[in-house]
DNA sequence: GATATATTAGAATATATATTCTAATATATC
DNA sequence: GATATATTAGAATATATATTCTAATATATC
C-alpha cells in the first residue's frame, strides 16, 4: 500500500549511462542523475543506497550483458569470432562500449564493490576465468600460461586496443578494424604457445 | 634578493608522480602533494597556478620523454623495434607509465589544457603525427590512411593493449610480451595496405 | 646592521557535491 | 471515506578539497 511510484530503479540507471557516455565519469553527480529525468534527489537515495550504488549497477548490467554474449561465442570454439566479438558489440552499443571499454572501472566504482554487489562481481570475474581456461584447454590441446596470456592478447586486448581510440572520438569503428584484428587473432592462435 | 626557497618546483612535481603511481589519480590533492615533502599548501600556489598545472607539467614531461624516445626508433625506420619500444619503456620507468599509459589523460588534466602549456600540448601531438606520417610512406612506399591505420594498430595500440594489464596489476610485463608484439607487429606490417 | 622581498607557514574561505532529513502527497487497503 | 504508508519533493547538512589570504621568516643587497 502507500503512494505509487512515479519513477522505476531503471531510469536512474539509464540516465547514469546517458550522461556517462555523453559528459564521461566526472558529468554523473547524483544531482544530474535526477535531473536528466527531472526527479528529486530524495528519489534516488530512496532506490538506491549511494551514488556508487546506482553506477555499480549500471556496470556490472552492461558488463555482464556483454560477457554472456562473449562466453557464447567463446564456448562455440572459433577464435577469430570471439576477437571479433567486441568490435561488433561497439557498434550495436555504443553508449554502453564507452561506460565498459573507454573509462576505467575504479573511475566509476571504487576498487572495493559496494556490499550488495560484491556476488555480481566476483560472478563476472569467475565466469571470465573458466570461460577462457576451457577455451584454452580446447585450442591448444592442454593448459597452460603461455596459451592464456596468447588467448587474452588476441580474443581480448588486441580487440580492446582496436576499438579505443574510436570510443574516444566517439564514432563507429571503420571497417579496417575488423580486418586488423582478424589478421592478428589468426596468426597470434596458429603458433602453440 | 629575498628568503632563499626551501623546495624546488620538481619536487612538488615529483611528489605528484609518486602520488599518482601508488594511490591513482584519485589520490593527488593539493594538501597530499605538500605533504608528501613536508610543505605547506602555501608554497604549491606560490609555484603553480593550480593543481590542474603541476599534473600538466608532470604528464607533459612524461609523454615529451616518452614521445623523444619513440619517434627516433620510429625514424631509424624499424617497424619492430618502434612496437617494442613502449614494452621497454615501461619496465625502465614503471611508475612514469601508469601516469602515461594506464589513466586517461582527462583523469589528471582536463580535456582543454591549461593556458601556459598548449603549446607544448600541441606540439606534441603535431611532433607524432608527423613522425608517423613520415614512417607510413617509408615502410608502405607512399602514404595512405589504411597505412596509417596500420601503423598505429601496430607500432601504437597493439603495445599498450600488451602492456595494459601489468601495468594494472603494478607488475613489470612478463617476457612472453616482447614475443606477442613481435609476431603481431611483424605480420600486421609485412601486408601492404 | 637595516631593509626589501621571496618564500614559508598554515589558517580561513569558497565551492561542489553526496547524503540526510522533514514535510507533503497520493493511493492501496480497510 | 478514513488511514497507513510508499513515494515524491526539495531544503538543510556534512564533507572534502581547491584556493585565497595574512603573517612570519630568512636572506640578498645596500
Amino acid at each position: 500500500m502507500g503512494r505509487n511510484a512515479y519513477f522505476e530503479n531503471r531510469q536512474f540507471i539509464d540516465a547514469a549511462l546517458e550522461i556517462i557516455g555523453r559528459g564521461g565519469p566526472g558529468a554523473v553527480t547524483v544531482a544530474s542523475i535526477a535531473g536528466h529525468i527531472d526527479a528529486p534527489v530524495g528519489s534516488v537515495y530512496h532506490r538506491f543506497s549511494s551514488r556508487e550504488m546506482i553506477l555499480a549497477e549500471l556496470w556490472l548490467g552492461i558488463a555482464e550483458s556483454f560477457q554472456e554474449g562473449f562466453l557464447e561465442i567463446l564456448a562455440a570454439g572459433e577464435a577469430v569470432q570471439a576477437s571479433l566479438y567486441t568490435l561488433h558489440w561497439v557498434r550495436e552499443h555504443p553508449i554502453e562500449a564507452r561506460v565498459l571499454l573507454l573509462y576505467r572501472r575504479e573511475e566509476l566504482v571504487a576498487r572495493e564493490w559496494p556490499a550488495g554487489v560484491r556476488g555480481r562481481a566476483a560472478a563476472l570475474e569467475r565466469n571470465l576465468a573458466e570461460g577462457l581456461k576451457s577455451f584454452v584447454r580446447r585450442a591448444f590441446g592442454r593448459y597452460s600460461s603461455g596459451g592464456m596470456d596468447r588467448a587474452l592478447f588476441a580474443l581480448i586486448q588486441v580487440p580492446l586496443a582496436a576499438v579505443r581510440g574510436c570510443l574516444e572520438k566517439g564514432v563507429a569503428p571503420p571497417e579496417s578494424a575488423d580486418r586488423l584484428i582478424r589478421e592478428t587473432c589468426e596468426h597470434i592462435m596458429r603458433r602453440k604457445p
